[in-house]
DNA sequence: CGGACGGTCAACAGTGCGTTGATTTTTCTC
DNA sequence: GAGAAAAATCAACGCACTGTTGACCGTCCG
């Protein structure tokens, strides 16, 4: 729990224990919360001892931040694609951005339920995850100080603060709903509900109320 | 942890060592989250052994629990004040009330990260949060409604959901200006902010820049 | 005075974490 | 394929923290 120094050297062969180590956490974590699940757990779902468990991770977060920064880059890459064409409409643009997410939270919910969890109260969580959240504010904040520059967007509040709270709606937004929490916004609504405060927010324009 | 049947029968004289731990948890949630904190140390707070703890809470997590029960009540009676007044413009209307949950974050901080950093793991206090969260939600999609049909704001999503992301947005956001994350708003820029996003999602309408 | 009840705690039992050190298995080299 | 180095394993341990038991003390009331 002390953020420790590295651990011992890394294999090469036997790191598919490793893999059975992250896939049985990844398996776990649709079950309970991670505070919920032991390291003999995880141990036996990769089929080793509770000791051999530390020969690979520190603890059972150090599991939980790999599988995190694993999915960190996939979801860069999935953002990438709203930087890229700037031929669509902002309707279409925004739309698909936070539907790529909506995507991503349906895929991995549990690693990211409880990336969400914890990160909050665990120092080395809270890196990976606010440079998760700093990367897709930057690009936000970006998109709409072109947006505004080329008239698109009016004037309003500073795109970085903007961006902050859009994304940090979005994260628990998205977090809610995959936790089924009682005040949280159903499958059918998520998206568009989402998107429409996006819009409003960034282009102060009545829009098309989103289809059901 | 397991919601067990009621604990010990309650005292009515000796309670101010209640009271003790209560104040005890408080401050000692200035310092650290609520898993770095021991029984012990909320005993000996309170000035008892570990065990007399048990006499008056089931657990870490009641005593929390009573911490935002006692909270939650003054934030009802703070968030009566936006239905109340009709007479003002939207601006200040919600300007004001998010300025309140604002203050109540300034003055409760510890208790309300705790809360939210809890809730979505322990189910003892995801239902008071929920029902907090809840009663915020309500009230505003009523009022979403009221705009809406006396024609002061223009159609969009469905109030419900509107309020739902909305109140979502602003307890993240307060979450992470208390916890001092790197992507999260400054204490200048909160309350605008949220205040902009909030009259741009439900009145659609482009609102003078938040002087700085 | 006696016992009922609010309040207290020493001592115990349990659980889960992380470490040590000796041991087995793999791998690489000659 | 012998033999040393590195990779991987686990029995046994110590520790921190949680929650419980059962006996104990005061005091208020009949």
């Amino acid at each position: 729990m002390d953020a420790g120094p590295a651990r011992r050297r890394r294999p090469s062969k036997g790191d598919l224990k490793e893999r059975a180590i992250l896939t049985t956490c990844e398996r776990l974590l649709g079950d309970k919360a991670l505070r919920e699940i032991g390291v003999d757990e995880l141990a036996a779902g990769a089929g080793i001892s509770r000791p051999s468990f530390y020969f690979y991770f520190e603890s059972k977060t150090a599991v939980l931040r790999a599988l995190v920064e694993r999915l960190a880059d996939e979801m860069y890459a999935e953002a990438e694609s709203w930087l890229e064409r700037e031929d669509d409409s902002p309707e279409v643009t925004v739309s698909r951005s936070i539907g790529a997410a909506a995507q991503q939270w349906r895929e991995h919910g549990p690693v990211l339920r409880a990336a969400v969890q914890t990160w909050g109260s665990v120092p080395e969580l809270r890196a990976v995850w606010e440079d998760v959240v700093r990367r897709f504010v930057e690009q936000s904040a970006a998109r709409i100080t072109d947006e505004r520059s080329c008239g698109a967007a009016p004037p309003g509040p500073e795109p970085e603060a903007l961006a902050k709270a859009l994304i940090w709606m979005n994260e628990r937004c998205f977090y809610t709903n995959s936790l089924g929490a009682d005040p949280s916004l159903a499958d059918a609504e998520l998206v568009p509900t989402l998107t429409a405060i996006w819009l409003r927010s960034i282009y102060a324009s009545v829009t098309p109320p989103p289809a059901a």
